[in-house]
Order: structure tokens, then C-alpha cells, then sequence
DNA sequence: AGCCCCATGTAAGACGTTACATGATTGT
DNA sequence: ACAATCATGTAACGTCTTACATGGGGCT
């Protein structure tokens, strides 16, 4: 439903095809949109058929073919318009919370060393974001219109992942001294 | 991919018809992996045939027969093999972030009424999470077992939500001042 | 009279995942 | 020689969503 509209997005930023829409995927508005490539081909072929954006064939020399693609006009109304609409609350999917609260049926000292490596991918992902907002944003006040929109946004994982990490610290802290 | 393990631990604190799992799913454990009646019933059915699960039909007056599904032994097998296996990470998908790195090709102000209206549903969720502690678990501190594990899940639903919140509030500040 | 609750289910369609296919180019 | 990158796509399958169906009981 709204895979369309992050495309619409990401387009509006910057014209791209296909595959660089999934790279992009991969290392910005994907953090809150997942998507993979083939979802992305099939949903900008949608696009396309309605007229939401428009492509050029662009003949590369030793590398294939590419489509870049662009929103058109009716494209920017229909983004226009969601944009007005309300959106349901974020969905979380979370394994490691199912996990945590089966522990006791199974090896709990495994379901313990799970979080630890939870914390390390959150770690990790925190880092990543941190290095975007010291490259792209280092002067966070002066921002305004749409890099101050990207950086709210970036913000939002900072904060998610920072979330994240304490309270995988916090189980590992509870599990931890429940078992010794 | 893991609603047969949520339901496994859900059946196992306490056997019960599809029916009343859906609403467990509407106040607990579906905060962290939600899923409905259509799908609960489903999977129920495929759990029944590969024998994780065994049901006993309950004649009642005035109601609809009902099936207890009650975890067999295999199920439990399944269960702390599922347990010591690696998971994904959390996956989230939030349209509100989509939206606000879009703003500024759009409305400004509706997205910001967006966000006003989304901070007002967090701080509800997390005045559920907040009753549910105070009534479910008044000594945190003496915890432990299986009361420990959903104590803790319960502290992530809590720490999600705050996080959110404050997210919120930063945004509205932001683009507030942004716009006068 | 109309609606909600209990309880289970069918059916259709949208959406997402995984594997595979092509084929030149660049790097190890 | 092998793998990765660029670039797009097909095919099969699995999951999820939405709407609808049934039918008694209780509430307003």
C-alpha cells in the first residue's frame, strides 16, 4: 500500500532505476520500508502502467541496459494526496521478543546468548547511523525543508536502535543474575 | 515463519480455542508479532496436521462449540529446537517516516497533524503497557522464570513506545519552529 | 430492530519471498 | 578460475489482508 509512495519518495529526490532504487532501499528509506529488488521492479511496473512515472531507456557500453525512471505530474498529485492521509502506526515484527518470553520452554541460555548478538547488530546498525548523520548532517540546526525532514527521520532510527540496544541490555543484565 | 512459535508459547502458559488466542494476540503477545483470526485459525489447522498441536472440541450452551488446542509433545520439541535457533532481527515498517521524508512535497502541516495524531496513539499504547505492569508485575525486582521473561518483553513494548513518543515530540518541535 | 459477542470458517486477491536466468565487466 | 557488480526480469510459492458467511444469545 504505501511501497508506491517510498518510491514516489525516493524518485522525487532522485531519478534512478530499478536497481539503484534498491540500493537505496538497502541503505536509507528501506531502514523503515523494506523492500527488495523484485518488489521494487513490479511495483514501478505498476507505477509506470499508471502513469505515476515515466522511464528512459538508457543504453549503457559494457554494462546492460538500464530504465531510469522519473514522477510525472500525476505522480507528484497521487504523493500529494497520500501525503494528507492518515497512515496506521508502525508495525513491529519482532522474534527475539517471542523468543525472550518462550525462554523458560527451552535452552534459556541460548535464548540469552541470542540477545547478546542482537545488541551486536543493533550496535552495529547505530553506528552506521551515526556515520550517515555526521556525514550528511553535521550542522543539525541550521536544517531546514527536506534535509531537515531526512534528518528527523534519521533520527527516529537513532532513537529506535539506542531503544533497542538498552533493552537488550537490560535482559541481558536480568537473564544473567537470574541465572547465577 | 514464526507465528507457529508464538502460538506454541502462547498455548503452552495456556490451552484455548483459536478464538480466544486471537484476542491473547490483540493484548500481548501481538504487540510484538501481530497477526488475525484469519491467520490464527490457519495455522492452527497446519500445526493440528503436523501434530504440534492436539484440539479437543468443547460443546457449549448457547455458544458455538468451540476446539481447546493444547500443545502436544512434539509441539514442545519444536518449540526448544525453534528457540535455540538464530532469529531476524525486528523488522519495522512505519508509513509516519515515509511521510515525513516526503513532507515537504505535500502539506507540511497535515503530516505534522500526522505526527501530532501518532504521538497521541503511542502515549495511549504506552499507558496500556504502563496498567499492565502495575497490575501484572508490582515487584519487578523479585522476578524470575517465565514472570521474568514477559516482564522483560513487556519493558521492550515500554522502551518502543517512549522511544517513539520522544521521537514525535523532536519532530513536532522541529517543524514547528521550522514553520513560523 | 439493530448491533455486538461468541466461534469458526471460505474465498479471492494482494503482497512478499526465494530461486533461477541472462550476460558482459571488473577485481582477486 | 572464481566471484562480485551492474541491470532486469520470470516463475513458483507462501503469507497476509479483506470481505463475506453462519447462527444463536444478549443488550439497548
Amino acid at each position: 500500500m504505501a511501497l508506491e509512495h517510498a518510491i514516489l519518495v525516493s524518485l522525487t529526490e532522485r531519478a534512478g532505476s530499478g536497481y539503484e532504487l534498491a540500493h537505496r532501499f538497502d541503505r536509507s528509506i528501506g531502514f523503515f520500508w523494506p523492500a527488495t529488488h523484485q518488489q521494487i521492479y513490479r511495483v514501478l511496473r505498476r507505477m509506470d502502467e499508471a502513469g505515476w512515472v515515466t522511464h528512459t531507456e538508457v543504453a549503457q557500453e559494457g554494462r546492460p541496459d538500464k530504465k531510469v525512471y522519473q514522477v510525472s505530474a500525476t505522480g507528484r498529485d497521487e504523493l500529494a494526496r497520500w501525503l494528507a492521509e492518515p497512515v496506521d502506526p508502525a508495525v513491529l515484527r519482532d522474534g527475539l521478543a517471542v523468543k525472550i518470553r518462550g525462554a523458560s520452554l527451552g535452552d534459556t541460555a541460548a535464548v540469552l546468548r541470542e540477545v547478546v548478538r542482537h545488541r551486536g547488530e543493533h550496535a552495529a546498525l547505530l553506528e552506521v547511523y551515526h556515520g550517515i548523520r555526521r556525514r550528511d548532517f553535521p550542522k543539525p540546526a541550521k536544517l531546514s525543508g527536506r534535509e531537515l525532514h531526512q534528518y528527523l527521520v534519521l533520527r527516529g532510527g537513532i532513537r529506535a536502535e539506542e531503544s533497542f540496544l538498552a533493552w537488550c541490555d537490560e535482559v541481558i543484565e536480568a537473564m544473567r543474575s537470574e541465572q547465577s
